[in-house]
RNA sequence: GAUUCCGUAGCUCAGCUGGUAGAGCAACGCCCUUUUAAGGCGUGGGUCCUGGGUUCGAGCCCCAGCGGGAUCACCA
């Protein structure tokens, strides 16, 4: 009974797969050994070494992945299999695999009870067949795992006068994409690459990091105050606690108290999470990296993003420290281009802002075309004007320094210039991926500015940073002068893999659930 | 949140001024021992996203909803 509220639900090539997989287990098969399979060869090791000089080291080997064609000429049939690797062509002689009277493993099971999608062990010799192509000549034929869901088949086929491609029946929905991922990255190729290179990159930081000494931490997700950042949060409960929890909208409140601890340098690679809109450069949780270090400041700090970025560009590409993206080449070898804020509005817009109070600013936004409202004050004026006019314009990676302090309350006074801070932002292709401080060691100075962000939320602004009395209090006990920095490390991926939508570097970006049937 | 486009077979898509649903691949059956989108002959397969409405009649027109894409707004 219970078969049949399946059999209901699915259609006729179901049905057929759901069939041959009952007909494996009369002939004595089954579908779903237990047993391990012996792997010798990946598809691609032989690609890339097998010719027939070295013919001989290739007369055994097994390989194990999905079949992912078949094409049957009667007592003889040509597959691929599809292994982690890559591809490889197969060739299945009725004969040697049925070497005694029964031909029940060709004539049944692989022509007709294997369907594309399922597993299969093979063991045989690589040759070259008269087209050229490297294949293996199979001797023996193991199922190791059936299929019941149709694989959508995609084909090229090469135009073999003009050498054109055209691909047939690409599995390319976004939504089907995202949803079911393990299909994506069965049937589409070079995904796979996207998130190898978005591994690598993580990996390759981390060692940057490690071998100047700096400590990987972990700081919590779930947070009484969530701190350290301007957003708004998630809100959860803890029940044994019977407390409010948030999850984490930033770390750098809990890095910071690590480098009171004594700590030279610490670093967490995480995710975050912030309760905000969705497109295609934000997922509600996204990972970041922060780093913080002793005795440094941001002028150091921007040294340092220069030679990570050239290092990480140059491990995914060869050696080489550019990447092309969105049809621009752009170089990641340092020095980076280095404006204040204020020398980027007078760069593109040609009028020098810095000696403005609020009125005269708010009077040249209007004129530059850029809506403004009452409640902004100076610091906010000047990141619209920052945002319509100079942004747009930072392709090649470009930092800004020198922020107004009103939007910064974690940030060192500027050691020179009024009303500014120590800050600096990197942007590349008119995105900000970067963002870096002198950090605010003067705890009388960081009460104060919490009290700003108070004023503030009193005033109805959501964003508004909360006051946390232990980060204080922390800091009170003395902490170093200390740079730190935060990258968005899915927007590097994106840079560093030419995807456009920060879903295309996220295996499982959030969705609305499916609707149901 | 706003605007706009899209939702038809397992996949990719067509479907005219409204007349009762099609193609290729995939599936099923038969033929074929070096093919490669293999080929040839034949067969089956649909909640046209959902719910209302207009109409003699709706895949198509109208309204509402669901899901997705793009652009904009918001958001470090």
């Amino acid at each position: 009974m219970k078969n049949q509220k399946i059999m209901t639900s699915l259609n006729d090539q179901e049905l057929a797969r759901l069939e041959a997989l009952n007909k494996l287990r009369e002939i004595g098969i089954e579908p779903f050994p237990a047993e391990a399979f012996e792997v010798s060869h990946l598809s691609e090791d032989i690609q890339s070494k097998w010719s027939e000089e070295v013919e001989g080291d290739y007369m055994e080997v097994s390989l194990a992945g999905r079949l992912m064609m078949k094409r049957i000429m009667g007592k003889a049939s040509f597959g691929e299999l599809q292994d982690s690797a890559g591809r490889i062509q197969i060739y299945v002689q009725r004969d040697d695999i049925c070497p005694e009277e029964d031909k029940t493993m060709y004539n049944d099971v692989f022509k007709k009870l294997l369907d594309i999608g399922d597993y299969i062990g093979i063991k045989g010799f690589v040759f070259r067949t008269r087209l050229g192509e490297i294949t293996v000549h199979v001797k023996e034929l193991t199922v190791l795992s059936k299929s019941l869901r149709v694989l959508p088949i995609v084909k090229t086929q090469i135009d073999k006068e003009t050498g054109k491609e055209t691909v047939y029946d690409a599995f390319k929905d976004p939504d089907a994409r995202y949803r079911m991922r393990y299909v994506d990255l069965t049937v589409n190729e070079g995904i796979k690459d996207i998130f190898i290179k978005r591994s690598r990159m993580i990996s390759t930081m981390r060692s940057y990091f490690d071998q100047k000494g700096w400590l990987e931490v972990e700081t919590p997700a779930l947070q009484p105050i969530h701190g350290g950042a301007a957003a708004r949060p998630f809100k959860t409960h803890h029940n044994a606690l019977d407390m409010p929890l948030y999850l984490r909208i930033a770390n750098e409140l809990y890095l910071k108290r690590l480098i009171v601890g004594g700590f030279d340098g610490v670093y967490e690679i995480g995710k975050m999470f912030r309760n905000e809109g969705m497109d295609r450069t934000h997922n509600p949780e996204f990972t970041s990296m922060e780093i913080y270090v002793a005795y440094k400041d941001y002028i150091w700090m921007m040294e340092m993003v220069e030679d990570l970025l050239e290092h990480i560009t140059r491990s995914l590409h060869d050696g080489i420290a550019e990447v092309e993206y969105d049809g621009k080449i752009i170089n990641f070898a340092g020095p980076y281009e280095r404006m204040s804020m204020y020398e980027s509005i007078e760069k593109y817009t040609g009028t020098d802002i810095s000696n403005m109070d609020e009125a005269a600013l708010g009077k040249f936004c209007k004129s530059q075309g850029v809506s403004i409202d009452a409640t902004m004050g100076r610091g906010k004026l000047i990141d619209e004007l920052f945002g319509e006019k100079v942004e747009a314009h930072l392709i090649q990676p470009t930092f800004i320094t020198d922020y107004p302090i009103e939007m910064t309350p974690l940030a060192k006074k500027h050691r020179i210039k009024e009303g500014l801070v120590e800050r600096f932002e990197l942007f590349v292709n008119g995105k900000e991926i970067a963002n870096a401080y002198t950090e605010l060691n003067d705890p009388i100075d960081q009460r104060e500015r919490f009290e700003e962000q108070l004023k503030l939320a009193a005033k109805g602004d959501e964003e508004a940073m909360v006051l946390d009395e232990d980060f204080l209090r922390s800091i009170e006990y003395g902490m170093p002068p200390t740079s730190g920095l935060g990258i968005g490390m899915d927007r590097l991926a994106m840079l560093m893999t030419n995807k456009k939508s920060i879903q295309e570097v996220l295996f499982f970006p959030q969705m609305r659930p499916e609707q149901k049937k």
